[in-house]
DNA sequence: CATGAATGAGCATTCATTCAT
DNA sequence: TATGAATGAATGCTCATTCAT
């Protein structure tokens, strides 16, 4: 039992609270939230604690009850930040362009950005509480998931133009997915296995194969 | 300070310690492993408790230190018997046949197989402690993820003859596991989204589409 | 599997809480320094444990977190408390006189007289936890020992003025440093071998032989 | 969390079981004992427990309780072998001369002697667990603690020729035992400010203060 | 004579949550 | 709006002890 001096943990909160009204006047729910976001990427998602993102902002755990309802709800509002980005990004690359290959293609290289990137996110998101996303919340009709409807949309149009084969729609939208979703989470669970580069690469081929129109990209670094 | 209307845990273990000696002599180690790996199914890995184990068999916590050295020690007999599933079922495929491509779907088979009918084993494997398959344990020189080099081996064939575009074989490994993982892990956690026979219509596409060779089967269901 | 007939641990606290109030407002973090101090001089150190501090006072283990960062900080603030107490008495006692064997006996019976009135404090902090005063705590360089070269100092004076013998002062230092530990260390975990008036007795006779200038005292009782 | 296979104590117990009859046929009354005091010496009395000393000798924990009633018995059972020893030692050097200053020196240096070699055994005895040696055993007259009073008697002979001067000899004994405890206890539990060279030479210092008759000794290593 | 099987009490620590203010 | 004060449940783990065989 080693003897040191250590602030105990109301004592650092309460020190946080001398310096706290530095920063602008922020909502708290907004500086709550982003100090949930910011710790949920620091670390992983179990050691996700209300006390730790209270000790962020400065205040007292309680404090967030004034806020959120519980700790669910704030992960929630955390998750829902996550999709938030998932989907502008995927709207993003869905819009991009109106050639249903390159969409396509900018659809899944945005997917697997996301994955790569944000990784915390993703991993709560699609695999530690991918109930979340399958639920409309209260007030809503379309569950989070939906984004992913667009991409059947794509697939449609690029069979149309045969740059797919002829084919279930909804099996193609399945297995792009599928694919997508097997290497961020072999990128994020075994980076050793795969690292990166060779989700990049992995992803390029899968496209390749599945899309028909696809041309190998001169560029390897930038290629999807 | 509340009259608690609801037993503790140490109430309810002890409740449970009564009727136990229904269950029949099966060993008590044996029933602990099971008990330890149903939990680990039925929630977050991270939740996973001696304390619940004990529970679950209707014993006390300490009784499973008699069988097991701690903790990491029954997980690590949870994930050694899931290994040993795994790597008999990818060996029996390995072995089926000499013909690359019906090696490689068979394969694919079983690995799609080994997670749609052993989730919880793939879970814990794959998806929570994938560290474990990652390191030789002391006194092994593979590691776990061993197995899976017959995997490469069987594309080799393939490309050898002209079952598979030449290319490189580990990338064709690493997108050959991407699609099976993420064609299982998505069955695992969004069943809704991806049902078991949208999983096998999903990886038949897949290995169509992957290995050149392939016929399409006429009977749907038996179909890879 | 026997029915309890005495309360447990929890129980037995849970009952405490309910009449803890009538205790006066003490500060709660000194009524828990006072009780840490209590239970250490009312056995082992090593059975020490906040589970039993927090029964003393009445309240939940996790009370004593709010409080004190864990139980080295606990401890380290018992300790510190009997040091400052320890050090005021030996100051106090080297500024009483400029003659040197006044002074030197002054220090030997404010060691004494500490000892004998904090038997508690002793314990811990010359028997069981000696460690703590060996080592300066972060932020400070001489260690708590370091009251103790105060003596070494009065010794030299003492040779100098031909009180004592010419030798090593360090070792003189050590010498008497042993005799009083000897006494009231036996003092304390022997009483009944080494009573107060005894141990007052054989410190006196003690000083006398080490100290030649020392002068028999006629009243017993208040005799060094 | 970690995962290494590492034997249950149940099984490193089996396994010791299977190799222990090598030992001689010697009364595993005595083994347990033995077994007990070499714990007891490798390491803090604190950390003694009769799971360990089953250990050692490759016997149930179960086993122990058939010859000895309960943990506290097996101590006192190993402390009796302590006191066994040094009461062999002190009778010894109380035998080692008829010459009353000699015969003081020799109790002085055995008691020393046994403390700096045997720290265990002196601080449960006399530091931990004094209470043992102050009552006598069920069946027993005289306590443990019996053995000083020889050192009164060495004391009165001393005062007899001349070598101490007259006194009560309750109080030399009192004193000479202070010293002797303070200097062990000091060195015992702060080797750091006692190392044993510093012992031997307070130990010599303050014998030559009490007796008169003590002669400085030559030679330094071998000396009081 | 010895074990196997199991338990209950204990430990330090962390966390979500509640309630009164 | 925010806090202070406190709790109950949980976790991994070790130990002395008991009881039936």
């Amino acid at each position: 039992m080693e003897i040191k001096e250590q602030p105990t943990r109301d004592e650092r909160t309460k020190m946080g609270s001398i310096e706290r009204r530095k920063q602008g006047k922020l909502e708290l729910r907004e500086r709550i939230l982003h100090a949930a976001t910011e710790l949920l990427a620091s670390q992983d998602y179990e050691q996700f604690s209300l006390r730790q993102v209270a000790e962020r902002i400065g205040y007292t755990p309680t404090t967030i009850y004034l806020y959120y309802k519980d700790k669910a709800e704030l992960l929630h509002a955390v998750l829902d930040e996550g999709f938030a980005k998932f989907e502008q990004q995927m709207h993003a690359a869905e819009a991009s362009s109106d050639e249903p290959v390159t969409c396509l293609i900018n659809l899944g290289q945005a997917y697997l950005s996301f994955g790569l990137t944000q990784p915390t996110y993703y991993r709560v998101m699609f695999m530690q509480r991918s109930d979340y996303m399958l639920h409309p919340l209260p007030g809503e009709i379309a569950p989070r998931i939906a984004v992913l409807t667009g991409l059947a949309t794509s697939i449609q149009n690029a069979i149309a133009v045969g740059a797919m084969k002829p084919g279930d729609s909804e099996i193609y939208a399945s297995l792009l997915w599928s694919m997508m979703h097997g290497i961020v989470s072999l990128a994020i669970t075994m980076p050793q296995m795969m690292p990166p580069e060779r989700a990049q690469a992995v992803a390029h081929e899968m496209m390749a194969m599945t899309v028909q129109g696809l041309r190998p990209l001169p560029n390897k670094t930038n290629a999807l």
